[in-house]
DNA sequence: TTAATTTATTGAACTAGTTCAATATTTTTT
DNA sequence: AAAAAATATTGAACTAGTTCAATAAATTAA
């Protein structure tokens, strides 16, 4: 594990991105925040269970999925360093989750409960605002991962994925990669294959 | 067109559902929106404008939706009362939105513009509470909207929208039930026919 | 280092959903 | 009330994607 403060460095770094805060302030938000480590194929959340953190990842690759009716795994999402992960709707309403939050690599977080957020929010009035702000960007994202999904074909999909996210596409299987495109990692195989044969 | 203050209630009471305004804090809050009327298939917002106003419809009907590649249509969410309209990206970040907003009958919105919205934040810092918890809902939605999206059946899709949103359902041909459902009109034809063999 | 397990590829038969074209029905316009 | 326009239904041929089963290749465990 790298020094903590290296750690909290980045998630400095993250909030700048969104609103202005004083280094004082900043040394105030960050100390909120624990540094835990998950080992690959450990869970940060699993099905049934509360959220009771949100987390930044600093280092590794987690899958955030659900399991449908047939019991098939079905990824909304990856994230790893400079992301933020936890299930919204579990963490705020106390209600059980129906995501797997799984680390694919042995990662880094620093996480925060609900309490200390809540604390955070009085004692640092930007914080709402800084959480008002990237959860607009989460539901434009999601918009259009929507759209995609609705309106793309799945190799659309594939080139996409690979073009928009080269490193974590790298650091994946196919079962991983279709189970996130929403196919079957059969036909992403002959998916692969038709774009190997153009070149 | 009914009494504006009978309008300023629904949204009182809509805010109430997330948070806690003092009489006065409420009065200033709705006091910062404009009543406007919007006529059926005329535009609330069109593809290329950047969305100068985020609204809360009052009465009426709405499609939110864009145009994919082939100019086919793909509705994201029908609006109707107690909801709120807009793009976020757009609105936030004054750039050109690529939605469409329509109005599928005679409609009154309440309107507030991004400097007024902002005075807000400053004015009454729970207002930016208000908005961090709608946003969070809307993610919510947006996630469940996703995973039913890739794994459930179009027939699944079709009873769970016509269960969730009858009301809604009622008012809306099958042509803007196929385009929200993300299948062609002729395929929901023969969903209906087969649900309605099965009775 | 071998054995065991997981992941990836391929083919064949299948199913969900599309596309196109023709006809019927409903709604809107005049 | 008639004409025009938009919506809905149906069938036939098609395509994107699934499922199952067998085999190969790559990783992980012993």
């Amino acid at each position: 594990m790298r020094k903590p403060n290296t750690m909290t460095e980045l998630l400095k770094q993250n909030i700048a991105k969104h609103i202005l805060l004083s280094e004082s302030e900043l040394g105030k938000f960050v100390e909120s925040f624990k540094l835990i480590t998950i080992k690959k194929k450990q869970f940060y959340l699993q099905e049934g269970e509360v959220c009771k953190y949100e987390g930044f990842v600093t280092h590794g690759l987690f899958k955030i999925y659900y399991l449908d009716d047939k019991g098939f795994e079905n990824i909304l999402n990856f994230a790893t360093n400079d992301w933020w992960i936890g299930d919204i709707d579990s963490f705020t309403n106390e209600t059980p989750s129906q995501l797997f939050i799984e680390a694919l690599e042995d990662s880094e977080l620093l996480i925060i409960n609900k309490l200390d957020k809540e604390k955070l929010y009085e004692e640092l009035p930007k914080v709402e605002k800084l959480f008002r702000i990237m959860g607009q960007k989460s539901i434009v994202a999601l918009q259009r991962r929507l759209i995609d999904n609705i309106s793309k074909t799945a190799d659309h999909r594939y080139i996409d994925f690979m073009e928009k996210y080269p490193k974590i596409f790298q650091r994946l299987t196919n079962l991983q990669i279709a189970a996130y495109l929403g196919i079957s990692h059969e036909f992403l195989s002959k998916i692969r294959k038709k774009i190997a044969l153009k070149k």
